[in-house]
DNA sequence: TAACCCATGTAAACGGTTACATGATTTC
DNA sequence: GAAATCATGTAACCGTTTACATGGGTTA
């Protein structure tokens, strides 16, 4: 949230549409824990609120970082991170799948394949706008763009490997070998 | 955990062992969360267990998948899988880079594609071992070990998608650009 | 007039982590 | 004598999701 509301002051409403759209692939929050957590930072200095009026809307509480919230951020993006935790169901799904019907699982890895194929389409015409738009600032670190480019670079690497690995797996499912094991 | 037993009958303990070492790079789960869930499992008919008596250790209760169980995972394996959030701390920090210093930020990149390097390796080193030791096994997809081997290599291609964008997001933090933005 | 968007909140439930609790045996 | 491994549980807490709750304005 301080790492949206570093780059342009929006509201609970708004935070949750990022949440669901731009950032939604690598974070997401819901409203319900937005506006509870968006108290607790003012709480804390980290952010503040100014009531935006509003005719033809309901008004808005419009958030924007402090410069205690700034500080805070920029010592959190160069903390050191301790290990997360990853869980991935098709992998655990891929785990148990020596048991399932596989003409059934070809389906679910091929189904899987084709979503993740379609998410990195998405992901590239994004990449081109960005590097048609956006050009040079995407060799300066100090620019949001260029932090924006590197998140996606994330995501389509992601969904690269993804969807590889998914063919992968359908492919063998496929070739199969003899069906008694 | 009933992947696990399909494979084996285990204790309590020895699912912990396996979360931690072996399923934990796509699973895991304390041994506080597996024993109140082998009691459910049990109270569904998914699982049994017996006391296994042992003379220089403690007794344990060794666990064994049911019919039921098998069915219900088997069904569980091809079943549509509901598209599951991400969170990636290393690209949300990403996303601010553009306030941090660049020279700590580039330290925390490289130690992250280390560390995501050295886990490839690691990981390389299994595949080799499966390859040498369970050969044809690996084409036979009725075989649990195919199922271990397909969640290996996503385990591979994974990280080393992750090194190479830490390499990416790095190198060009040092190329860098004007430090004003 | 029905569906959708804007806008902000609270409450209950759930999954998971951390901490609490106990105790025997083996290895250093 | 201390630390590590084996072995099984419970309790408190925390982050997140789902559901509950309200209400005005716009678009089809």
């Amino acid at each position: 949230m301080l790492g949206l509301l570093a780059r342009e002051a929006l509201s609970g409403y708004d935070l949750a549409s990022r949440m669901r759209e731009r950032v939604g692939f690598f974070w997401q929050a819901r409203h319900s824990q937005i506006y509870p957590e968006l108290a607790r930072l003012e709480g804390d200095e980290m952010v503040v609120h100014r009531v935006v009026e509003q005719r033809d809307r309901p008004d808005k509480k419009v958030y924007e970082i402090t410069d205690v919230g700034l500080e805070a951020l920029k010592e959190w993006v160069t903390a050191p991170v301790k290990p997360r935790a990853t869980r991935d169901e098709m992998v655990l799904k891929a785990y148990s799948v020596w048991l399932a019907d596989p003409e059934k699982a070809v389906t679910l890895f091929r189904e899987q394949q084709r979503l993740h194929e379609e998410q990195l389409l998405r992901y590239e015409e994004i990449e081109a706008w960005m590097e048609e738009e956006w050009g040079e600032d995407l060799s300066l670190p100090s620019s949001p763009r260029f932090a924006s480019y590197a998140a996606l670079r994330r995501g389509i690497i992601h969904e690269r490997g993804y969807a590889e690995w998914c063919g992968w797996v359908a492919d063998r499912l496929e070739k199969g070998g003899a069906g008694t094991g």
